[in-house]
DNA sequence: TTATCATATGAACAAATGAACATATGTTAT
DNA sequence: ATAACATATGTTCATTTGTTCATATGATAA
């Protein structure tokens, strides 16, 4: 695989990318949104703060699997919980949840 | 895995989610973010449109590897291309990927 | 204490995914 | 025509991922 020459452009470019660290914490930050059972959850959240077998129902999921989600966003710092009694009731941590989706929705809707 | 009721919940939050298909093509759009090689791609694309061959050299992986990559990137319509002769250039369809990029970039760094 | 409800977690398994290799297609030059 | 270069594609393989099942933890009530 002889190429031709890029030298200049790939100094300039590679100047300008962020560290690989960054880019990977970038790519899994996204592959939380990437599938269709976080962003219903997600999406339910956006309305109202919900407990664990509210998403489950809504969903027509098992808890178990709502669960594992949650881990997931939880992690990711998309969700937050608040324990009252026996239940556990998560919501949205911050603002970037709707504004990144608000953007993939306009992608998509064109 | 009897419950305790959220019936108005549920027939409130269920009114206001998009059709499972339009959640499910929103998930198949940030899958597509969800990779850090794309990643990386769609950044160096930031600056200016590149060659296959030069995005293979940047990122030190196979011209395979890129081109099976930007096939998923142009499927999702991030990316665009335009053929010179031997060479096929590709480069950012919109700026949506910008501020979808950008909007996860704020939200790491935090 | 025991019973029950709500949630979390670990193991197992099928399905999806990313990369490598080999090869095919398309373009230009000789 | 053939050769060389740039890109695309099909297949294979290892790894990752999402769900289910079984079980554990946590909280409340009797």
């Amino acid at each position: 695989m002889k190429t031709h020459d890029h030298s200049k452009l790939l100094s300039d470019v590679s100047g300008q990318m962020p560290a690989d660290e960054v880019l990977a914490e970038l790519s899994e930050l996204f592959s939380v949104f990437g599938d269709s059972t976080r962003i219903k959850i997600l999406w339910a959240l956006f309305e109202r703060e919900m407990c664990v077998c509210a998403i489950a129902e809504l969903l027509k999921m098992t808890q178990s699997a709502i669960s594992h989600q949650l881990k997931l966003l939880r992690h990711a710092k998309l969700v937050s919980s608040r324990r009252e009694g026996k239940t556990v009731y998560y919501f949205l941590a911050d603002d970037h949840v709707r504004s990144i989706i608000g953007q993939g929705m306009e992608h998509i809707s064109e």
